[in-house]
DNA sequence: TTGGTCCGGATTGTATACAATTATTTTGCA
DNA sequence: TGCAAAATAATTGTATACAATCCGGACCAA
């Protein structure tokens, strides 16, 4: 899987901090201390803050030089701000995507989709809609865009997760289907518009 | 200035190479050796490496785990990639971004904007460029979309300057006037659409 | 020549040691 | 007691040492 050989030691920390981090495991504003961190994982504090540069790079993490590394402020604003850069970003990915997605890519966002509607908790919903939100958009060929809207996606998720994660119940997304019917047809522009939508409304 | 105390040696680091990447003293694809560049700057390898953890996180570099880094191949498919980036963003902050200019930040903009048209040669008209598209954006009070607007721009300059170093010339800029003419108006509109057209001819 | 394997040097990644800075506690004194 | 300043501890940032991996050439066989 991914816990595994070809990994080095500080990308292995990055994961596990970050899934701490979205789960609030690590609350907002937590001090990140490295040689901590280095024990809990027993190793050095070297790869330690290569990982915490690299939570810092996805706004995971702030650091101030010489004061350490704290998790991010779980700001209400910020959701805002994820939204509208979201809201931005998607729609051009998606509109290069349709047009370009292969069958077994369309089928990926269909086993996503389903996958996000049955799933069991918050979690695994949370992944799954991820992971169907990055599989309508992998044919858009640019590698750049979908980093970045990956780690928007990222940082949305933790919001989402602290603040509906108690009163979450397993539901059929409308806006999914209506998505993945307008990408079957290869309608954009319908696509777009439901995509907006469902992202105008998120927490 | 920059190059001071209250900065740690890798951040010192990461400048310099942004530096020279962005110049072009530093070519595409070049392999990045931690010793060499440590040897260099006079110091061991470790902050080197977060210096170019960093500038992977800023597309600047690309890295394979165990086999190093290399400055990132200046593919001219990124440049249309980083354009259409620019253009979902860009118009986002620039409406956050007029009803919330302070008279100091509209002086800063305008100020650029002079000093990019009167610019001697095509690094500190670049530099001026980038201050100017970033002063207009000031007010939109959304740091992490500033960051990652500052990020395109950075990556946008060295596709700039790696295609039009040779034959550039000093000329007054029409769309930099129309867009403080708009600001000083608070026509929103109008400055989106200026500011939208200026991006879509970018190199 | 072509292809494969083994070896040595170069390079990356991690551990440990140390220096520099910041945080915290203790102490001195009114 | 209250408060400032020194002393101590904790933490970050850097240097050096070492281990693991990769790269490139020598050598050999077909």
């Amino acid at each position: 899987m991914s816990s595994d050989t070809k990994m080095t030691i500080s990308d292995q920390i990055t994961q596990a901090l970050t899934e701490q981090i979205l789960r609030g495991t690590l609350a907002g504003d937590e001090k990140l201390r490295q040689d901590h961190i280095a024990k809990s994982f027993n190793t050095s504090h070297v790869p330690v803050r290569e990982a915490l540069l690299r939570l810092e790079a996805r706004g995971l993490a702030v650091s101030q030089p010489r004061r350490g590394v704290r998790v991010a402020p779980l700001d209400p604003a910020d959701t805002q701000e994820i939204r509208e850069m979201r809201m931005a970003l998607e729609p051009v990915a998606l509109r290069y995507s349709i047009p370009r997605l292969s069958s077994a890519q369309r089928q990926e966002a269909e086993d996503a989709r389903l996958a996000c509607d049955s799933a069991e908790d918050v979690f695994d919903w949370e992944r799954e809609n991820r992971r169907f939100h990055m599989a309508i958009l992998a044919g858009c060929g640019m590698p750049r865009l979908m980093t970045e809207i990956a780690d928007l996606q990222l940082l949305n998720a933790r919001h989402l997760l602290a603040g509906y994660a108690k009163h979450w119940v397993q539901r059929v997304d409308r806006d999914h289907q209506s998505i993945m019917l307008a990408i079957t047809r290869r309608d954009v522009d319908a696509a777009v518009v439901v995509l907006q939508r469902h992202l105008s409304r998120l927490s």
